[in-house]
DNA sequence: CACTCGTGGCA
DNA sequence: TTGCCAAGAGT
């Protein structure tokens, strides 16, 4: 790792924020420095790219104008708003922080980044965003891009997946960071991290700040961030039970805790909860669970095994096999059954994953 | 601290 | 097909 003296420091803000001004990007949250604008897109924005978020952050906003709009939401509009997105808890989260501000804020936002964090949802980075570009406090917002702008200018080779590394980045780049312009110094950041200075195809040669870009320099940029790799997806088989009463599809609302919380699918059930051997043929499959929704939901399902290969999945960290059946539910009363039943147009309205989508499209259902 | 939590794009 | 990346936070 190499350190800047004074005069290189102000050398470098000028030359990035003189970029940003001619080259910074139009955004549709960068009309206007409004905290609550910042916010939504700030959070939009985690672990998605700009193109994905553009035109979720458009109708959010005709949806949910302001703080109060979000806070008085029916949650379900709010995860059909956010559909697609993933991460779901992030829209659920900013729902709690809305009433949060409303009930224990007098409706002010605090305008540090050290009290915005307090807030659910807002960490170390969307604290230092929303603190810097609409408050004007001068601390750094660590994201991936700078991870990557910074350890390469710098060869800085702490291991960015490390929780300690972030103190590390944030005292180097509290040292750089323009005490004028936070807002615009980070932001550029994220600029410059998207347009010369990405991960794998690096432009370095026509970045405005090539010379403070030591790895560059030394020609071993894609050496930087150091960073250890993530174990790969664990397998996971699943039936999905596409079944009708009266006509009607029965969907299942998954609990309010962990992976898709709240989203509506169709009974999913994992292949191993169903005691099977470990070479069952399809009609054994399709006994196990015509025997789990009686006993689980008090459901009598007539259910028939459905050709083809199964949908395929993958999660970060999970990547599901999905072997639909489909079916046919007596009618009776869903008391131990968490879920309904919903015509073809109700069933639209509801907020679904990717993968039911994906499930739907693969069996062809309507 | 290590793990959980979605989806789309790209080589 | 696989692996990795993209404006992270909660537990």
């Amino acid at each position: 790792m190499i350190e800047w003296d004074a005069a290189t420091i102000k050398d470098f803000q000028t030359t990035l924020l003189d970029w940003f001004d001619q080259e910074g990007r139009d955004l549709p949250w960068r009309h206007d420095h409004e905290p609550y604008h910042v916010w939504v897109s700030e959070i939009m924005l985690q672990q998605t790219q700009v193109q994905t978020v553009i035109p979720y952050y458009q109708r959010f906003m005709k949806l949910f104008p302001t703080v109060a709009d979000l806070a008085a939401a029916p949650e379900s509009q709010l995860l059909k708003a956010w559909e697609g997105l993933g991460y779901y808890s992030r829209v659920r989260n900013m729902q709690r922080c809305a009433k949060q501000l409303l009930t224990d804020y007098d409706g002010q936002w605090p305008q540090t980044a050290a009290e915005l964090t307090e807030l659910i949802g807002i960490g170390p980075y969307t604290a230092g965003a929303i603190a810097s570009i609409a408050f004007n406090e001068p601390v750094p917002a660590v994201d991936g891009n700078a991870y990557r702008v910074f350890s390469r200018l710098l060869k800085i080779d702490a291991d960015i997946a490390k929780p300690q590394t972030r103190a590390l980045f944030e005292h180097v780049i509290s040292q750089i960071i323009s005490h004028e312009r936070p807002g615009d110094f980070n932001q550029a950041i994220m600029d410059l991290g998207s347009s010369y200075m990405t991960a794998r195809q690096p432009d370095t040669a026509h970045s405005p700040v090539k010379r403070f870009n030591q790895a560059y320099l030394d020609g071993d940029e894609l050496a930087y961030p150091v960073k250890t790799k993530k174990p790969r997806p664990k397998p996971v088989a699943y039936v999905a039970v596409l079944a009708k009463m009266q006509d009607r599809w029965l969907m299942t609302k998954r609990p309010s805790n962990g992976m898709l919380a709240n989203l509506w699918t169709v009974p999913l059930i994992p292949i191993a909860d169903l005691g099977l051997d470990d070479d069952y043929q399809p009609t054994d499959l399709v006994t196990a669970v015509e025997t789990y929704f009686k006993r689980e939901y008090q459901l009598q399902l007539t259910a028939q095994y459905l050709a083809g290969r199964p949908v395929i999945h993958t999660f970060t960290h999970q990547k599901w096999t999905i072997q639909g059946l489909g079916g046919q539910v007596m009618l009776s009363d869903l008391a131990y059954f968490a879920g309904q039943t919903f015509s073809l147009s109700e069933r639209q309205r509801l907020p679904m994953p990717k993968v039911q989508e994906k499930i739907f499209a693969h069996y062809e259902t309507d």
